[in-house]
DNA sequence: TCTAAAATGTTATAATATAACATAATGAGA
DNA sequence: TCTCATTATGTTATATTATAACATTTTAGA
């Protein structure tokens, strides 16, 4: 479960937090982008692609794949989402002023996506990066099981 | 790069060892299972659902989608492949009969899927369960980058 | 204003995976 | 050996996810 009892508060600090690095970067946070990223963190869990589309204002794009994919690449390229791989499916980066290493703790009980920074995981995986000669550039980690909340209901 | 110069013993040693877990588990291997583990271990990375389909043999089973799929589901529910979600690409599991935790290291240079076990790694990733609250069921750990063999290609 | 770059529109198609139902093969018990 | 239920495979169609290719519009700076 989402722990924000305000999600639209959330919802709006991520969008301010969005247009803060899109200023500092140079980039152009249109309505476009501004509009996937709302619908992504309106979600309160990760979202398809396909899901956006037919969430998508036809008064602000034409609801076409492009489109959505298009603004995802923006969207993933600077930040301020990620992909869930084992899933297809899209979140708001939580803390996208610092993403260094993210992962994700998937319920499958509510489908929340918990993003997480743990020093210790960075770490181990750096490791093993040395131990194998293997230099490392992305990181896909993704847990799938049961949150606090939804152990308890069976 | 692979380091199994003898690859061809390698491919021979899986099969033997899915032979052997599927006895004891009282499992069917299948000439069709049999034939798309044997072209997982064939491909020396990680390999595509439909590139299987195109190589499997038109003797051994019918050439379309379920076919494959329903080999693959096979053996990644036996834990004879891994499902490399970040590439929507299969591998053969390079210790079926410990099969705990396994992670990849994925080379963009020579495409290679290096499997490995750490248990720094392993006990990271409950760490942060137990801090979380959460039951992880499954992991999805990928990491891209460059091996040692391709570092120096530039 | 002019213009090159970036963003979006538009149409088509590629790539990945599953649904649904039919048939065949297998193997355990009668 | 003969059911017959289960498992595996065949077959056809379709769902889902994502990109290619090219046209047009918008933007921001010279
Ligand atoms: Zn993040
Ligand atoms: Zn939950
Ligand atoms: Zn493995
Ligand atoms: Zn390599």
């Amino acid at each position: 479960m989402h722990n924000c009892h305000t999600h639209n508060a959330c919802i709006e600090t991520a969008l301010e937090a969005a247009v803060v690095i899109c200023d500092d970067g140079g980039l152009r946070f249109t309505k476009l982008r501004r509009a996937v990223l709302e619908l992504v963190w309106t979600s309160h869990g990760p979202i398809k692609a396909y899901d956006i589309l037919d969430q998508l204002d036809s008064s602000i794009a034409s609801v076409t794949p492009p489109t959505v994919y298009r603004a995802l690449d923006f969207l993933l390229e600077n930040g301020l989402v990620h992909k869930l791989s084992s899933l297809n499916a899209y979140v708001g980066c939580s803390h996208p002023h610092r993403h260094h290493e993210c992962y994700f703790l998937i319920c499958t009980g509510c489908g929340e996506a918990m993003e997480c920074c743990n020093s210790g995981l960075v770490d181990a995986v750096a490791l093993t990066g040395r131990q194998n000669n293997f230099k490392p550039k992305s990181i896909t980690l993704e847990i799938t099981g049961e949150c606090g909340d939804c152990q308890g209901r069976h």
